[in-house]
DNA sequence: TCAATAATTTTAACAACGTTAAAATTTAAA
DNA sequence: TTTAAATTTTAACGTTGTTAAAATTATTGA
């Protein structure tokens, strides 16, 4: 009665293989990025620790593949919204993010810090996940500069990596538990208007500020 | 022949308790953080495994030990150089600890990672070392409005972390090896300069710029 | 349709890890 | 010097990641 006529072996194996790393994205979640065991994930998703190594491999397989997963779903926010209004547009980037992180908080913590500490957002490649994301600010710069927001002072290939490094940090100390979510987006838009109003012209440092005082009062 | 006749049971286990925590940094310096493994700590300190946890305990324990060691030396520092001149007292800073940093870069590396993988930095808690550690550039922020060189349209308690957390992200990358120590100074001071910069006077401001172009043109 | 072959899964085990109970040893006190 | 206390060691336990080899399954050819 099952509707598996067709179901042949290279199917059923990709299917195995997404339970795996289902499962193995569940167990992340609940119970943290050290409580990956093998054969705890193998016991969840059916199977035995042999064939996860069969299908998938070791550990390292396994993370760099949820990593890669993560790093994919964080490129779609990136080309999301463009605006013409740069705090806007910075905005609504950190809530994208958040409103992400938001959907599997634990998850989300557990596989920035391995990445951190499995040295995949290094800065030296010109080809890295960090080249890739640092553009987006420094762009952003460059525009704000032509619109007269921005005196150009400071080069955005300076601004925008430090830009750049509030959202990191804000990331960094959530996923650290330092704060909840509404802290990462205070904390990162706060830095992000703060650097901005160091080259702001000042009609716009006066708007930043203003908008800083209400992330902060609050 | 040999000199052991004062040599107490007491000094003795006090001895050995420290040349296990020696050998814990050359051995976490050497080859990482993960390298630390009670077996091979104990062959080196030439004792057996039960012992180190009898003088000291687990893992968990000497780690907690160390981090606490690197606490006091960062605390040291902290409480060294006090210059008039507000730039100045962050470059003695962050010099003070690139060069702490550079007795021991690989040791240092793998405690601050430690540190935070522990949860040893959280920010909630009123007597925490984060706690302890914003508190200085807060202050330096008061003074440097009270000097005329910042407006304090930024309210203290949000410029100050903002700078604290330009070290701490440095560090964090420096950490990760994502760039080495001379890296970690530029990329401190220059975050430090610009969160200055967000509330500067204009000579002030001028004077951060000017310094910021040199930090990132070399 | 059914044997032969290739691919996949499982059984079973290895080595390395942190940790600890209990025996053996050493030191201090009477 | 004998006795009691503290310390060190022997030996083992339970978990971990990983893998060789056996058993099973599915596909392919006659």
């Amino acid at each position: 009665m099952t509707v598996e006529t067709l179901s042949t072996r290279s199917t059923n194996m990709s299917k195995r293989r997404d339970t795996i790393l289902r499962e193995a994205r569940t167990l992340i979640a609940s119970e943290g990025f050290e409580a990956l065991k093998i054969r705890d994930l193998a016991a969840r998703a059916g199977l035995t620790v042999p064939t996860i190594y069969n299908l998938i491999g070791g550990k390292k397989e396994i993370l760099a593949i949820i990593i890669q997963q993560l790093v994919e779903q964080l490129q779609i926010i990136q080309d999301l919204g463009k605006t013409e209004n740069v705090e806007d547009a910075f905005v609504m980037q950190i809530n994208d993010l958040a409103d992400l992180f938001a959907t599997d908080e634990a998850f989300f913590r557990a596989a920035f810090i391995a990445g951190d500490r499995s040295g995949l957002f290094e800065q030296s490649s010109e080809k890295g996940i960090f080249a890739h994301f640092v553009r987006q600010p420094i762009e952003a710069c460059i525009q704000a500069t032509q619109k007269g927001l921005l005196r150009g002072q400071i080069p955005p290939d300076v601004l925008g990596p430090q830009i750049y490094g509030c959202y990191r940090l804000a990331r960094q100390d959530w996923a650290n538990k330092y704060f909840d979510l509404d802290g990462f987006r205070k904390q990162a838009l706060t830095g992000i208007f703060l650097c901005l109003a160091s080259d702001a012209v000042p009609v716009f440092r006066k708007r930043l500020l203003s908008e800083v005082l209400v992330l902060t009062s609050t």
